[in-house]
DNA sequence: ATGTCTTTACCGTCTGGCTGGTACAGTAGA
DNA sequence: TCTACTGTACCAGCCAGACGGTAAAGACAT
C-alpha cells in the first residue's frame, strides 16, 4: 500500500537532509526535523537519542551509500587499470547527481561538533591509501580526486559558478582523462 | 611602540577566526568573540552591530586578501601564457600557507546564514569566468583550480588525508602541470 | 585656563525567544 | 499484557541584541 513508508530512521534522515538544504547547516534543529518528518520530537528523540545521534546518523549513511556506490562501480570496471580512481570518481558524481544535498550533513556535522567528522576523516585517508597504491600515476590521481571534491564542494555551498550541465561535462572529462593521461 | 594594536575591526576579525577554528564553525558566538579578544559585547556590537555584519565583515576580508594575493601574482607573471590560472593557483596555496583558518570564515557564514555567502559566489563566477576566456585549455584550467579548491576544502574541514608538506606538493604539482599541460 | 558640551569608543546587564533534552501519559498492534 | 512507539508539557541554559551607562578626548566659547 504504501511505498514511501521507508522505515522511521531513513525518514528522518531524509528530512534532517532538507532542513539543512533549506535552513542552513547550522540551522538544523531537532524541532524542525521533527516537524519536516511529520513526527513529534518525542518520536523523533525515541529514534535518535540526541542530535549527535542524529549527525552522526546522517554521515553514516553518506558513508555506507558511498562505498556501496564505489563497490559496485569497481566491479563493473573489474580489471581495467586505475579501476580505484575511475570508481572513485563514478561515485561521487553519481552520488551527486542522485540526490544532490546528502552531502550537506559534512556541514551541519562539521559546524555542529567537528569530532563527528573522525569517521569522514577515516574513510578519506582509506580511500586515499587506495588511490596512491593503486594508481599508475598517484599524483595526476589525486589531483583528479580533489578536483572531483571541488565540485562536491562547490555544490554544497552553493557556490558552483557553472551550470548543472557544465558540472557533469566536466565529471565526463574527469573520467575521460583517467582514461587517457594515466 | 605597539605592532600588535592593529584597528579594532582586524582584532575582531581575527579573534572570530580563532573561536572558529576552536569551536566549530557553528558554534560562534558573539560572546566567545567578545571574550576571545579580550573585550566586551557590548564593545563588539558597537563595531559590527549584528552578527550578520560580522559574518559579512569575515567573508569581506577573505576576499579582499585572495583579490589582492591573485593581483600581485599575476603581476609577476605578467605576459605568461595561462597567467590567469597560475594566479589563481598560486594565491590558493600562498593564502592558505599563510593563515589557515582564514578559510573557516566560509563554512561559518555558510552555516549560520547561506545568503551571506552571494559576494563569494560572485567572485567566484568572475574568476571562473576568466579562466575559461584567457586559458588555452579551458576545461583543463578548471580542472586545476577545482583541485585546488577541493585542497583548500579539505583543509577546513580537517579532512585532509595528507600531510602539509604533501599538500604543499600537490600545489606544486598543480602549477607545474599549469606550465607543461596546456 | 576654565567650564560646558559633544562625540567616540566602549562596558556590563537584562530579556525574551529558541534549543536540546527529559518526563511521562498515552496508544496501537502482537 | 508487553513492546514499540507517539505526542505533550516542560525546563534549564544559551544566545542575539537592546539599552543605559561612562570615561576620555576634543570643540568651542569665555
Amino acid at each position: 500500500m504504501s511505498e514511501s513508508k521507508a522505515n522511521p530512521r531513513d525518514n528522518i534522515l531524509d528530512a534532517a537532509q532538507r532542513v539543512a538544504g533549506k535552513e542552513g547547516a547550522g540551522n538544523l534543529t531537532l524541532d524542525k526535523v521533527a516537524c519536516e518528518c511529520g513526527m513529534s520530537k518525542g518520536g523523533l528523540l525515541y529514534n535518535f537519542p540526541n542530535k549527535d545521534a542524529l549527525l552522526a546518523g546522517m554521515l553514516d549513511r553518506l558513508l555506507e551509500q558511498h562505498r556501496s556506490m564505489m563497490d559496485s562501480e569497481e566491479k563493473s570496471l573489474a580489471g581495467e587499470p586505475n579501476a580505484c580512481l575511475k570508481a572513485m570518481l563514478g561515485a561521487n558524481a553519481c552520488h551527486e547527481v542522485a540526490d544532490p544535498g546528502v552531502y550537506l550533513s559534512l556541514l551541519a556535522a562539521s559546524a555542529h561538533k567537528p569530532e563527528l567528522m573522525a569517521p569522514v576523516k577515516e574513510t578519506l585517508a582509506e580511500y586515499y591509501q587506495r588511490l596512491q597504491n593503486e594508481s599508475s600515476d598517484p599524483d595526476m590521481a589525486t589531483i583528479l580526486w580533489l578536483a572531483a571534491e571541488g565540485l562536491i564542494f562547490h555544490a554544497i555551498l552553493g557556490l558552483a559558478p557553472y551550470s548543472q550541465s557544465e558540472k557533469n561535462r566536466l565529471f565526463q572529462k574527469l573520467m575521460q582523462i583517467s582514461e587517457e593521461a594515466l
